[in-house]
DNA sequence: TCATGTTGATAGTAATTTGTGATGCAAAAA
DNA sequence: TTTTTGCATCACAAATTACTATCAACATGA
């Protein structure tokens, strides 16, 4: 017996009519007759004495009915109980965040997290994965968002999604005309990257490192904006990389200039960290679950290929 | 959220360990800690905290835990009302049952009916179809169980199991020897059957009729029951045919001088008939809900080929 | 500090359940 | 009578649930 049977036996009760009780459900009607007719079966009795028109209750179907209705009271009542409790998860909490993904993901998740939740009061950091990291081991933070894996002993990693590198490349450019890139069409040379520091400009120079060794030394530009990266590649300077979030916000004239790569796909791999002391774990559940709600539609799970930002120390 | 599902969370709650718990429910390990992380996730919530040991329950988890003792204690008080009203079924009720089925299904199904329904005073009366059809027609019976098809305007069916046919052959017979008969290996003329009338021996015609067109004037014996048929074939009178469940209750000896026939087996089927007008539904639907409980063990569900009673006009 | 035992999580797969669209069939309505 | 309404049934698809095997974290005692 589920309370899914026991709903359908109540809109049955309340509709006399199958047909229209299945569409109060959100089903098919066959499926309402089968459902009903498996508790029937299971409970050995006749809810429904389908002879009458329109149909009515037997008289045990009656009893049924008023303890059903008690039952899925009790059931609704769960989610009652959940909401109120959400409101009292409070106080402060800490939360660092990379720059890299800060710009993108806060605005699509801050919104729900603080409607959900307007005990806790969210003191969120820009800052980068080796501050954070000291940072959640000497308690100045709660809990951060990064780039993983970092396999540090004291910190946890919950993945939250995994997010494609998008290359950007301006008209004028050699591969401008290809549908979809190869890992090996980049060349390091040209690619305009953030300022040193930054996680993803890592994971970017070991992208390029796995294919050609080229020569590290001779960057052009570093910058500290994608905006400025953008840019900087319209005037003809070079190609860039950008994380898939982040394209959602360009100009449709700029989307054009974006290109796909083959599958795998380089990827970044971002993640709620924590300390394992898991201090405060009910309000990083939190965050957790409403990041997931809120990104389940932006990022499709692709075949990807993770570029991590360990890779540096290699 | 499903019943299952709290049934589960209690479990742990009460247990404090997944792998007890687990037990508990009659399922295994992972089965628990997944069913557990599908409803925290649904309700966005962490009910256990898995980072003590043993296991504790979270501040929430506890207003979960009591709000679903509720819903379980609700949920299991269904089954009870349906037991009180199942006591509560009473009255007079004539059921009419031919010969044939009698001896063997009676005894299986009545101690049960009696138990589940005290307050039902059954009138059984052993009847042939004919009359059987003619007393459900002017109401002197409720309801009865016969070989159908019987293809009556004003009588409704419900098929309560099909019974295969099982031939009894005396160790002397020539085709002893074989482990499965077909059906041409009957011969007519040396098959003892039981008095015009029953609807058994109509099948039994029929069955062999379709086979070969022997001569039907010349039988040697007709007897009341199996059991003297059984002695008459043993004395080397010929061969007989009985009903699967008839078999049952055989001395081990005489199961040895039992034959199946090959699939598809030629085999009665035996419904629960009432008039249309659907009097006293309630105790008819008990009764097939009972005898169905009792008949499914009994009854291996094959490949069989119906005789139908019906055929004797032909 | 190193095997070892517990205990919960995860992955992959099998079994079961639930749901659907097409169709049947009986009773009511036109 | 014909049409319509309304539930049941069937065959198949999708989703769910459970299982086996295995892993990872932690605790325990040598």
């Amino acid at each position: 017996m589920t309370i899914t049977q026991l709903q359908y036996v109540l809109a049955v009760a309340e509709h006399k009519n199958f047909t229209l009780a299945a569409e109060k459900c959100f089903v098919t009607q066959p499926t309402l007759s089968m459902q009903i007719q498996k508790i029937e079966e299971e409970l050995n009795i006749l809810i429904f004495d389908r002879s009458k028109k329109p149909i009515q209750l037997t008289d045990i179907g009656q009893k049924i009915v008023n303890q059903a209705k008690n039952i899925v009271n009790e059931a609704d009542r769960i989610k009652d109980i959940v909401e109120q409790q959400k409101g009292f998860i409070g106080g402060e909490f800490r939360l660092g965040i990379i720059p890299t993904i800060m710009p993108t993901l806060l605005p699509m998740f801050l919104n729900n997290f603080i409607k959900k939740y307007p005990k806790v009061k969210l003191l969120i950091e820009e800052l980068n994965t080796e501050e954070i990291i000291v940072k959640l081991k000497n308690g100045h933070l709660d809990a951060a968002i990064a780039a993983t894996p970092l396999e540090d002993e004291k910190i946890k990693e919950i993945v939250l999604y995994f997010e494609p590198f998008v290359a950007y490349i301006p008209e004028q450019h050699a591969v401008f005309g290809k549908q979809e890139l190869e890992v090996s069409d980049l060349n390091l040379n040209e690619i305009l990257l953030l300022q040193d520091g930054h996680c993803f400009r890592d994971g970017i120079l070991n992208l390029c490192k796995s294919v050609s060794d080229a020569d590290q030394s001779n960057f052009q530009i570093q910058s500290g904006s994608f905006e400025t990266l953008i840019k900087l590649a319209d005037e003809g300077l070079g190609t860039t990389l950008l994380p898939y979030l982040h394209t959602l916000d360009l100009k449709e004239s700029d989307k054009l200039k974006l290109r796909n790569f083959k599958e795998p796909k380089p990827a970044r791999e971002v993640s709620l960290i924590y300390p394992k002391s898991e201090l405060k774990m009910q309000i990083i559940d939190a965050i957790r679950s409403t990041i997931a709600g809120v990104v389940k539609g932006a990022i499709v799970f692709q075949n990807v290929q993770i570029i991590s930002p360990l890779q540096k120390k290699a």
